[in-house]
DNA sequence: TATAATCGGTTGCCGTGGCAACAAAATCAG
DNA sequence: CTGATTTTGTTGCCACGGCAACCGATTATA
């Protein structure tokens, strides 16, 4: 139980109140073996949740059947929980990288709900609509070099100096809407012209720019 | 006070109820004269709002200066309500395309809101964030033929056999990330091939696929 | 009505990056 | 340790589409 308090959607709640909203929330604990699809795209959403360990991501198939990665989430973070008020579908699929333990919400009784918990939720719901449009911002950028650099350097920011992907290089293609042998390619050319370096999927930038 | 009652923020709620919720939202109308920007791109959002009239547009600038169209919105629709109550910095820049009436909101007091404008707020979140994974989906899309009737074929899903673009060309174009002229020499290659049909922003797809 | 400004269509050029196919390296299974 | 599978890097080909430049049509301003 107590490693709810420290969870986002419960901050700055005492241990008293995280119990009574968990009743209201209908919170139940489950394993994940790797690979197993926790939302599928296209269905409604019914329920929502909290990863507490393991790495899941969100993809998206398209027509052709291209894959695109959307999101990656690690332990703390929520899903599901942005649609499960409305009756839109699911627009990714949300599969389980590595054997997980999460935290099932729903269906939610808004009513017996905490103000201070609906805060707590749409600060995360804010968090995740702005994760996307970075994702956007990406995309909108042409040229794949400056496309790379924009993510790398938002990386960086957001990590310093030394950081590591949370995606192996299909994943980081996907990511960047790319093909993974353009991706390889362009950060080759990119190391030897001493913009980056990078090993696996640990990065740094060289500060050289562009 | 009457136009209210029909918005979906305030759906499912009778007229009292609603002049009730409108303290706790220190609900404000406003004129707002084409040209003028609603929400600006890097600044924290203070204050959400509802479209009564007129018509708005969401851009990104990206550091090319190549300008991405996000969103259109059109009357009845709420804008800023995601990210109010995080603290992240506006994705978008909120402009307007044509003289507005806007319903300025906040800021609001969450523990006096009804439960059920909650929900609303949340549904209405949901559809939001679902149209942008929408427009992920687009970018996805590799081909341009294949992304402009993706993009053509949701709309005549959601507005029929005959329906006009909410965009200029330029608009539609920084909206499926493509440039204008390529846009156009592909739409009129469409139009040659036998797959849609239109005049100006008005299109018709025959069903020939494809 | 003249003039400017905006918008849409067309066309040639050519570089980027998707695609396929292969090679090397790393990881896994027995 | 050996073979299989996955992951990453490399390279040639060439089509798609970005870019620039131009023109006609439409709309706004005076």
């Amino acid at each position: 139980m107590t490693e709810l308090t420290g969870l986002p959607l419960f901050a700055g709640m005492d241990e008293k109140t995280v119990a009574e909203q968990m009743t209201a929330l209908r919170g139940q604990k489950a394993q994940i073996s790797k690979g197993s699809v926790l939302i599928r795209e296209g269905e409604k959403t019914e329920r929502c949740g909290i990863l507490l360990s393991g790495q899941l991501q969100g993809q998206q198939i398209n027509e052709d059947g291209a894959l695109s990665v959307i999101t990656t989430l690690s332990a703390g973070m929520m899903f599901g929980e942005i649609l499960i008020f409305s009756d839109h579908p699911a627009p990714v699929t949300l599969t389980a990288v590595t054997d997980c333990r999460v935290l099932w919400l729903g269906p939610v009784d808004l009513a017996r709900a905490d103000a201070r918990l609906i805060r707590n939720l749409l600060s995360i719901i804010g968090k995740e609509y702005w994760a996307l449009h970075q994702k956007i911002r990406y995309c909108a950028i042409v040229s794949l070099r400056k496309r790379i650099y924009a993510y790398l350097s938002d990386r960086e920011k957001e990590a310093g100096k030394e950081f590591t992907l949370p995606f192996d290089r299909n994943g980081m293609a996907a990511y960047l809407n790319a093909d993974r042998s353009a991706l390889s390619r362009e950060l080759s050319r990119m190391k030897t012209d001493g913009i980056l370096e990078y090993h696996k999927n640990q990065f740094r930038l060289t500060g050289k720019g562009l």
